[in-house]
DNA sequence: ATTTCTGCAAAACCTTTGCAAGCCG
DNA sequence: CGGCTTGCAAAGGTTTTGCAGAAAT
């Protein structure tokens, strides 16, 4: 059993109230929530809060490794029109994209006759690979 | 060798000159070109375009096909705390996120002592499974 | 005591919308 | 012609920033 100081310090970040109800609050939600979800929810422990607190939070807990990201693409949109099968290696400081064929990556048939659960009908899938660019790499 | 006008055709939109110099620039740009940078580039060939014709055309060549979207999540940000290794089932309808473990679908060691190119060094994968999720497939 | 954090308000994005004029079929 | 599309301007939603006071180590 872990306490919010023991994560914390494991993970190099101080203690504050606003901090262990977030932490607190998001254990309990399980599920994507948003940022403006998250504040609603701590907005029953703590009325004060702002939502600035919770953006900065949420940055800094997924900088330091307590959170995870579903998508590192939530910025604004990006499209392609790669015909190609194909998949992404993404970087995780620069956030660059980059393709790799299906192929290449060895992804092949993730979906052949499964069955997945709760009756979601698949069409296609998506694997990022994320890491660190050659060129963040040497920087 | 397929024009532009054949493209419209297979997916049931109206030719324009916007729609065209939009396409064109398009096909121009290899990688994931964001809104404001597709906007840019076909500015030098109709500088008076509008962003709001750009985005508005941006959807429909989603919608129809012409285009697809690099991620389904660039709303706002989604965080999770599943330390589970886990992927998604996305909706792409309702864009709802479902969380299925890395063992259910099966895919594991997708980066087993595997070289990725451009000295890429991966971290993790993320596998995107995208479909329609049951309720969507009802209504 | 010093550094870091919070809350507020304003600003900065990114994207959508309503509307009048113009184009497509 | 009738309906869809464009460009403009304004609005909407999300996220970031600067700063003064408060809290943490």
């Amino acid at each position: 059993m872990q306490t919010f100081r023991d994560v914390c310090e494991t993970h190099g970040i101080a203690v504050t109230h606003q901090r262990q109800v977030l932490y607190e609050v998001m254990q309990g939600m399980d599920g994507h929530p948003s940022p403006e979800e998250i504040y609603a929810q701590v907005r029953e422990k703590i009325p004060s809060i702002s939502l600035a607190t919770v953006y900065k939070n949420i940055h800094l807990f997924v900088e330091s490794g307590v959170l995870r990201e579903v998508s590192l693409h939530h910025g604004s949109q990006r499209v392609e029109m790669n015909e190609r099968e194909h998949h992404h290696l993404v970087c995780s400081k620069c956030k660059g994209i980059t393709d790799i064929d299906a192929e290449e990556l060895g992804a092949n048939d993730l979906l052949a006759g499964k069955q997945l659960p709760g009756g979601f009908m698949a069409q296609r899938y998506a694997v990022d690979v994320i890491g660190i660019c050659a060129n963040c790499q040497t920087a």
